[in-house]
DNA sequence: TGCAAAATAGCACGATCGTTCTATTTTAGG
DNA sequence: CCTAAAATAGAACGATCGTGCTATTTTGCA
């Protein structure tokens, strides 16, 4: 009964390494189970059919997320605190290399935004959530009078998610140590941009 | 002799369309000889092997951004004229929906950024061309007197980039209409805010 | 208009894909 | 410890992948 949910777990984490390098999509069963060192009808038996594991695989990513990024930054008190938490917190994984070929979801988005299902389905659960969630913490910050209190937080979050992105890019693709530090000026200079006065 | 050119350049054409939906890397030669109408082998005949079918892809996108945005923006006088014609031109077309999946060397460098080889290599080199041409874009308004002289060029064309593709998401994945429209505030927001003063 | 040359089709290959089936091993509870 | 049940392995399937090979068609030029 254990058993089945720890190998699980751990044929999970071999696919987030994978798909961080050739995409969801690029998972292969057979190619998988080899890294898992398992058998190809062994892992299958875990997921049932293709699509029910590259949805398990953003889930799991999206879990991973939060895990790590969004629930440590909701430990910090409401307002600049907190944003600056979670925006430290989201260019700190990519800086660290968090995943060896880039953020698994963000990949995913481009692949599956043209694939209807339920893994679309649930990057755009996900993506929604968490602009949701990055809008109510710049909300926050211009309640706590930290930010000017007419913020378009909409732009905001919209921007910010921009220069995630933008960083991304620049680290994985130009092979750009740069990209996370502009980032940060980017944030720095917008936060002041709208700081309350 | 010249019968191989225009059907080369037709075979791209249903390329970039299909590569739009399912990636360069999702691109088959099955596939596209069907969308085409020709036999797999008639297609394959043009290309010698299916990394050059990538290479020759990307090198069409690109050379298709250039014709469609950059040079229309480059008949224009330096400065913000032609920045902004840039900018708008850059968004328009994924506004008026230029390619039915998104564009595809956005999605394509996600797919090869952890895969060597010629078409990365082609990637990396149009993107940087690209980052040089948006800095250079801004050094010229800043030297017309249009934006502040102490402005942080390279920092400006990282979050114009943001911009770009977080409205590509926007639109892509949320299926929102208001990405680009985002787009263009922060834009403008931008701009003014560092605007010569 | 006829003919060499260029362009395309047809076919076959080994490999790998996702998936199913049955057999074997491993696990956990009595 | 023994045994039913759970977990995994092995083999096989049709399909499709990229890529060669050889025929056949189509083209442009004398």
């Amino acid at each position: 009964m254990t058993k089945k949910a720890a190998t699980r777990e751990a044929i999970l984490q071999q696919a987030l390494a994978l798909a961080s390098q050739v995409g969801v999509s690029g998972l292969t069963i057979g190619s998988l189970a080899a890294a898992s060192g398992l058998s190809k009808s062994g892992l299958f038996a875990h997921f049932g059919s293709k699509e029910a594991l590259q949805l398990a695989v953003v889930q799991a990513a999206q879990a991973q997320f939060v895990a790590e990024t969004v629930q440590p930054a909701l430990a910090l008190p409401r307002g600049m605190a907190r944003l600056t938490a979670l925006f430290d917190g989201w260019l700190g994984r990519m800086e660290q290399g968090r995943y060896p070929g880039g953020c698994p979801l963000l990949a995913a988005a481009y692949e599956f935004d043209d694939q209807p299902g339920a893994v679309r389905e649930a990057l755009v659960a996900g993506q929604r959530w968490q602009r949701e969630t990055l809008q109510r913490l710049l909300q926050q910050a211009c309640d706590a009078g930290e930010l000017a209190e007419d913020c378009d937080v909409a732009l905001l979050a919209f921007m910010l998610f921009g220069l995630v992105q933008s960083a991304h890019h620049d680290q994985q693709l130009l092979d750009s140590a740069d990209g996370v530090a502009l980032a940060r000026r980017g944030f720095a200079r917008l936060m002041a941009t709208h700081a309350a006065g």
